[in-house]
DNA sequence: TGCTCATGTTCAATTTGATGAACGTTAGTG
DNA sequence: CACTAACGTTCATCAAATTGAACATGAGCA
């Protein structure tokens, strides 16, 4: 049985901006939901949850209607996407591959 | 019958750089995978399809995971997204509540 | 080096979101 | 103002994601 989720603010206040960002794009950009759903490959309700902000959609039906909308996720576009990827491929190899829970917990304050 | 989806490069790229932010701060906090799944409420198969940047998880569960790793999505806290929230709110206001095609189309020469 | 546990991955059963139609409402345009 | 189409919302059905277990692999630590 799958629990119903709560969330943080900070996750629902992501997601209603997200939601925003994406539905001022699409309208300043003069497309109907329908139009913007069409090309994501959506419906028009799906679409209408994502614009609200709801966490249900799949993420990267969102990312795709973001990035038809013209929302650049992160503030960058294809290229500085890319690069930040690399950039963060390689920390990754600088990182511990497996975590070994140590006796200092997660210190999980606040 | 849900066909298969196709992603921009701006989607795939993005997925891949939340993926891996969501690693890094879970690795860098010193969670296991599991103690992450556990906090956000998912399996670890799913958190591993997350942080692998699949694009098939729910946007909400990706988001509190991104919360949970202390990653600052938008790069911005709790208090600036509120704000950013209400902004975008008002710029909402001000623009049409519904789009009328015009006769310029969106021009998206295919 | 050896041991232990985190991680990567697969899979069937189940829960959930996506869909598309339908209907009422609203807002832009002539 | 009137008209038309976009928008908001609900719902049953169906497809897809989630789950949890299981196993293999590999990394960290004594």
């Amino acid at each position: 049985m799958k629990r119903k989720r709560s969330y943080a603010r900070q996750t629902r206040e992501a997601l209603s901006v997200l939601g925003k960002l994406i539905r001022i794009g699409r309208i300043e950009r003069g497309m109907t939901a329908q139009d913007l759903a069409d090309r994501v490959g959506i419906s028009r309700t799906t679409l209408h949850n994502i614009e609200k902000g709801a966490p249900g959609p799949e993420i990267g039906t969102v990312f795709e209607a973001a990035a038809l909308a013209g929302v650049r996720l992160f503030d960058q576009g294809d290229a500085a996407l890319r690069t930040e990827n690399g950039r963060l491929a390689e920390k990754l190899t600088l990182l511990p591959k497996s975590v070994r829970p140590s006796r200092t917990e997660v210190d999980d304050d606040f």
